[in-house]
Order: structure tokens, then sequence, then C-alpha cells
DNA sequence: GTGGTCTAGACCACC
DNA sequence: GTGGTCTAGACCACG
């Protein structure tokens, strides 16, 4: 799996985290059972600081997204997929909403909108 | 005009708001000359402090958005209007790219985001 | 007289209105029973509210520089003159050693220092 | 570095923070990476309320001098020594301008002037 | 530990 | 009344 950190869009890091693992979940890449990458080498490979990405793995535990397989690390938990494709739509629609929003409100036309977006996708 | 703050979408609270005053402008909902509510009196209609709004109105107005009028207030600067626009686009494309972006990572497809996209809008 | 406000230069207005009042004394450009101009003559000259020359004419009269002339205005004081002259050196002084003390912290060598005086008288 | 704050020369001390830090950086004081001293410390070593250095280190970051290392500090930036020496010259020269105009309007002969600059010097 | 944000409330200069 | 500055102290995310 890659993740990716935008480190200016105000959202923190370990929610980042927790989204992007929650999606790979959700879209099948991350298996039931499978692995996720250890602390230390997600954080590296992010450039994040290890306390970091232990946060939201913590928070991923809490939400039963993984489990913990003592001794060797963190796996996908067995109810995940179905939860996290739930997940997925609602937390991406919050932010699209919140976006959707302050474009509308900005009194930018829908048309520019739609043109906007049809750029961008 | 009216401004409302968001207090859980991840951006500061004196971003929101200079957001909201540079979309005000572009749009013309603020014209040029015309003054901007003042720090307490916005600070009280959005419950906010007013040093939050305070800060809000000091990098306006080294954006240039604003400008003081000694003892009066804030008014809309000159060449505000123009400038507005150009950074109403700017700001709204990087939200949103932020957003699709996440969207695509997360593995849902386009046809999927686009009909989300054709609800919200 | 002429006097010229500098709106960005730290200095209070009545601040520097109280100066260029003392100075214009101690340089005989105002005389000793000379009518000042109104406060609001000056304040429409300056492009200030009344309230900051009045103000300025406030510490004036407390200073012994100006003095009341009932119905009439304000004139400067008989022993004015020669405790401006006083003022003067002692209040330019202070300002020109805080500024040569910045410009030396700088680091800026005294060379060029002497350069940009010659260059700005 | 040393820094020292001025609580009577008119400028905020905000703006001497700023000041003393861009100076520092154009005279090699602060070197290119760098860390400046914490907002707490050097409001502590000042006797300033942090936030007063805060505010001063976010218009050095918004001025590209300063960049922040996330969770350990605030450092020179790349560019930030020949910026400053830019900048230093021209707030040199700002204040240096506005005392000696007023000398100038206060009556004083440039001779006298000289004479007090090579006594200060 | 670091900076970033926010709150609460003060004083000042100016209108 | 206005904005500008400063203080004091809180919480948060990050290292």
């Amino acid at each position: 799996m890659f993740f990716s950190i935008d480190f200016s869009n105000g959202l923190a890091i370990y929610d980042q985290i927790v989204r992007q693992v929650t999606f790979a979940v959700a879209s099948g890449g991350l298996a039931v059972g499978e692995m996720v990458p250890s602390v230390r080498e997600l954080a590296k490979q992010l450039a994040v600081n290890p306390n970091t990405v232990a946060r939201a793995y913590r928070e991923l535990q809490a939400n039963g997204v993984l489990e913990a397989v003592r001794g060797t690390g963190l796996q996908v938990a067995a109810g995940a997929p179905k939860q996290c494709r739930q997940s997925r739509l609602r937390l991406l629609r919050e932010r699209l909403v919140s976006v959707l929003h302050e474009a509308h409100l900005s009194g930018l036309d829908t048309a520019t909108l739609r043109e906007i977006l049809n750029e961008e996708i």
C-alpha cells in the first residue's frame, strides 16, 4: 500500500493515516489478516515521527480495524472491510460537502465549479 | 455579509474568516470602500474571541484586501476584488484537489465519485 | 509654520505634534506671543482628528510652552524658547541614539553607516 | 545571538524582534539552518510574553526568513541572508530618514547635526 | 520538548 | 466607538 501525507491541508497527520488505512481496507488494498507496516517502517516511509504513526494505529485498534498479533505486529481485523467501506463514504462525503459548501458560499457559480471539478478529477 | 464558522473542518478559525472575507470581496458581496464589521462585532457574531478576528483582519491587511481607516475601522482596499477573484479560485482549488486526491487514493471509482458530487452540488 | 505627520514611524501623532511645536518655538519659527493655529485648523491641515491636536496642545500647555489667551486661543509662552531649545537637542538626540544604536547592533559597519548618513542628510 | 528590547522607543516589541532577527541573519550572526531560540526561551530571556515572540516568528516565517521544522523549532531559511541584507538597509534607512527629517524640520543646522552624529557614532 | 491556535482581558492611540 | 499591542494561560499536534 502507498500512503501519502499532505502537511498543509489542515488535517492532522495521525488522522490522515487513520483515513488512509481505513480506505485501504475498504478497497481491499489491505486484506483481512494482512499485516500493516510496523510503526517504525511506516514512520520512515512517511517521514513522520513514530509516535504519530503509533497514535494512528492505536485509534485503528480502538475502531476495530486493526488487531494486535502478540509479538508480531498489527493485522487487519476480521470484520474490518465491511465497516471500512461504510466509513469510507461517510468520511469522504464529509470533506467533500465541506468544500462544496465553501465553494457555494463563496459565490462561485455552479457552472464554473463543475468545470473545475472536471479539470481536477 | 454573513459569515459562519465550522469548528470541525480542520481549518483554523482565523483562516476561515480570511477565506470568507476574501470570497465576499471576490463575489462583490463586499464592495471596495465598504467597511467590514468591527473586530468586536464580528467576534460577538461568530462567538469567537476578538483576537482571533483581529488576526484574520491583520492577515487580510497584509494581503492588501483590507486597509485601516484610523479610528474608524477597516475597509475593502482598492485593488482587492481583482486580487480576491484570483485568490478564490486558487484557495478553493487547493482544498478541492486535496479531497479529490484522497478520494482517488481511497480506491473510489470515478463513476461513484461523480455520482456523489452530483448529489451534493 | 509647516507641520507634517508621519503615520508610520511608531511615534504617536499627538507626540509628533508636541515635538514639532516645540521645535518651531526653539528655532524661532514660532515667536513668543504668537498664536498657534486653532485646534480645528491644525487638525484639518494635518488630516487628523481634532481631539488629537487638542491633546497635543494640552501637553504643551502643561509643559509651559503654550498658554491660553481667554477667548482667543493659545500663544507661545514667555519662557518657552529657552526651554524648547534645551528640549530640542535632548528629544532629537534620544531618537538619533536609538537609531544609531540599532544600526550598530545590526552589524552594519560604520563606514557604510556614514555613507548612508551622507546620502540622506 | 543576543537580543534586547527597548520598551520606550515607540517600536512594537514584536517588531523589534523581527528587526533584530533580520539583522542577525543579515550580519551572519544567525547562519542558514541554525535554529533560533524557542518561543518560550526567547520570551523568558526578553521578559516578554510568549505570544509576542510567536507573533514575531510568525511574521518572519511569512517573510521567508525562518522556516518550521515540525516539532523541533524554527531555523533560518535557505535564501534568508541575501534577503535580510537587503531588508536591513531598507529598515535602517527608513528610521534614519524619519529622524533626520525631523531634525531638519526642527530647524537644526546641518553643521550641528553632523557634530551630534559624530559624537554619537 | 516544539510551534500553532484560541480564549480572556488589559491598556493605548485615535475618531 | 475603532484597531493595535501585550499579557496570561489554556489545549493540541508533533518529535
